[in-house]
DNA sequence: TATTGTTATACTCTATAACTATA
DNA sequence: TATAGTTATAGAGTATAACAATA
């Protein structure tokens, strides 16, 4: 149980020299942490794309998955996951929940009966394409606070972090 | 139910030019979507985080947050939340959590009993110290695939977009 | 034996809203 | 009336392991 006391809040309390500051709040070294500071840039970025532009009628994440399996037809539904970082048990999950709705089609291949090949039903390829511009037209909102000469040098590195290759 | 067919896999799948790819695995304009490739990041970094080095007692976000209160003595529980995107639901249960492990107490000061304001316990303090090589230590291994001139743009930019501010 | 995916359990975190006690 | 935090409920996502079917 909390005890009662007279304790100073955050906001009265004077910025050091040095001091390393988010909302206000004093984080010192965690500023230099990769893994921190990612998690905060994408909650920020998630939260700047849900309030920005017409609502979506599936999740980000949801969106992001049927969008792939539609630049891939046929797909694993490994690997998807692997690519997408969903762990097998949430992906039966996920996929079954967007194959109740009518978007994507499960098929078993004739040479390995093991696996199970995802594509787009045509309702889910009308659904990417009717919310694209939606969900695609989200950049500015989330790259608030960033030149564009930045932004692309944001991009590039996360790019390459990732390890999102392209071919030219 | 999954239908029976022949469907090519994504590996037998030719790479076309100006393919975007993940894990071998065709992405298109998702790579341009900043909470995409945050998130691809995040869940990366974490990875490389949890393989690398001595194990930790507790997660990374609850180290995070402990040491977050250790910078700021007597925070209040609001505030940390809007700092690290902590819901207050989930931070009741968070710190409570800590508290029953004897990491945190929590005050109610005299000019505000609605507010409640965290500290460490000495177990906190002796346990955030006891590991701070242990989590501040794993850079390198988060780092991987950047030069270390790269990463220190990195971290820039992110912290930019964080809204991470430095009192020189 | 190893691999692909499924099922089951438990826990963390999010979303939402109703609630309390203070201000 | 508004604010700080709590409680409750439902769902999403993660972690783990056991399992079935197939290779």
């Amino acid at each position: 149980m909390p005890q009662d006391a007279t304790a100073p809040t955050v906001l009265e309390r004077p910025v050091q020299a040095g001091s390393t500051q988010l909302s206000g709040v004093e984080i010192g070294d965690l500023s230099g942490s990769l893994g921190f500071v990612l998690r905060i840039c994408q909650l920020l970025a998630f939260d700047r794309f849900y309030r920005s532009g017409e609502p979506l009628p599936i999740s980000a994440g949801e969106y992001s998955t049927l969008w792939t399996i539609g630049m891939n037809p046929g797909i694993r539904q490994g690997q998807l996951g692997t690519a997408l970082f969903i762990k097998p048990a949430h992906m039966t999950k996920l996929i079954r929940r967007m194959e109740d709705q009518g978007f994507v089609q499960r098929v078993v291949p004739e040479d390995d009966r093991r696996a199970v090949c995802l594509s787009l039903t045509p309702v889910g390829e009308a659904l990417i394409q009717r919310f694209r511009d939606t969900f695609f037209g989200r950049r500015a909102a989330e790259a608030e606070g960033l030149s564009p000469k930045e932004l692309e040098e944001f991009l590039r590195l996360l790019r390459k972090y990732a390890g999102v290759t392209t071919r030219a």
